[in-house]
DNA sequence: CCCCAGGTCAATT
DNA sequence: AATTGACATGGG
């Protein structure tokens, strides 16, 4: 891989098994929009950047080597190698296929806060519906940026919220969850700054203090939240293709997280998201 | 009018 | 410990 700075611009060359249509449609995230054919737009930690593919070829618009440095390489995963990631988890023809059609997956590692609040958001719900919705959170209690868009709200942007308060994002039953998350968070009751140094299951238990956040909440927040690639989310199409690719081991619900940590080991949230695109892009059909 | 959507909670067996 | 229905909302 190399990085270029030109005309106010970083541009990435050469950089393998890294596509945006895949990465952004595979359901870890809910900000980023195409905006034309090879170009996205979206926010993260409080940033506005704009990105094109070109194949191997990246560009990253109005972005300064220091940004890049600081804040996407480590957003876009760029430094880890997924080749030697996807050798170890092509282990039957399934995994083959699905790894040939969506290699192109970067696990990106988000904001914690605002995983916490899309996850919560996501449950018993439909994508298209869950951006809408985090959409609306960002322009009511978000902070303005460029080309219209906002951030994601603080807990101190949201400190003293009420379900009432959110009743225009439409987000149902969730609000009260969302409500909760604030307090805990904001009380330390759940101190989302000593993450990083605890271990999966520990954060994990701090995780499932908030209401509305269960087992599968969690491990989202884990994997695209705090890197975590250890845990393996179980949703509905996960459920779904694990008990028909291995049906004898797949027994409850709650043994299918198991079930994926034991066959794909500590790459298995990896192992998550090439099944779930794959699974989604067949309509379910594997 | 029906069903479903990246689930979770609380009540019930 | 496992099962079941409610929970808001919008789209097909």
């Amino acid at each position: 891989m190399r990085i270029e700075f030109k005309s106010n611009n970083t541009i990435l060359y050469d950089v393998p098994d890294f596509n945006l249509d895949q990465t952004f449609s595979c359901g870890q995230c809910f900000r980023w929009n195409n905006i034309s054919p090879d170009t996205y737009i979206g926010v993260a930690f409080g940033r506005v950047l704009k990105i094109t593919q070109n194949d191997g070829k990246f560009i990253m618009h109005n972005t300064s080597v220091e940004d890049f440095n600081k804040i996407w390489n480590g957003y876009f995963d760029i430094p880890r190698n997924y080749g030697e990631i996807k050798k170890s988890l092509a282990i039957d023809s399934v995994m083959e296929k699905a790894i040939a059609s969506g290699g192109g997956i970067r696990i990106l590692r988000q904001d914690v806060w605002e995983t916490i609040i899309s996850f919560i958001i996501s449950s018993s719900n439909n994508i298209p519906r869950i951006k809408k919705i985090i959409t609306a959170l960002c322009e009511n209690f978000g902070e303005p940026l460029e080309e219209g868009l906002y951030s994601f709200p603080s807990p101190e942007n949201l400190r003293g919220i009420t379900e009432d308060d959110l009743a225009p994002i439409r987000a149902g039953y969730r609000a009260k969850y969302m409500v909760d998350a604030v307090n805990k968070v904001l009380s330390g009751d759940v101190d989302i700054s000593s993450f990083d140094k605890l271990d999966t299951d520990s954060v994990r238990q701090e995780l499932l203090k908030i209401n509305g956040i269960g087992n599968k909440v969690a491990d989202c927040i884990l994997l695209f939240g705090l890197g975590r690639t250890d845990v393996f989310p179980v949703d509905v199409w996960i459920n779904n293709t694990m008990c028909k690719l291995y049906p004898d081991r797949c027994t409850s619900l709650n043994n299918v997280r198991l079930v994926g940590r034991e066959l794909f080991g500590n790459y298995c949230g990896i192992a998550q998201q090439y099944l779930f695109y794959y699974a989604r892009e067949n309509g379910g059909n594997i």
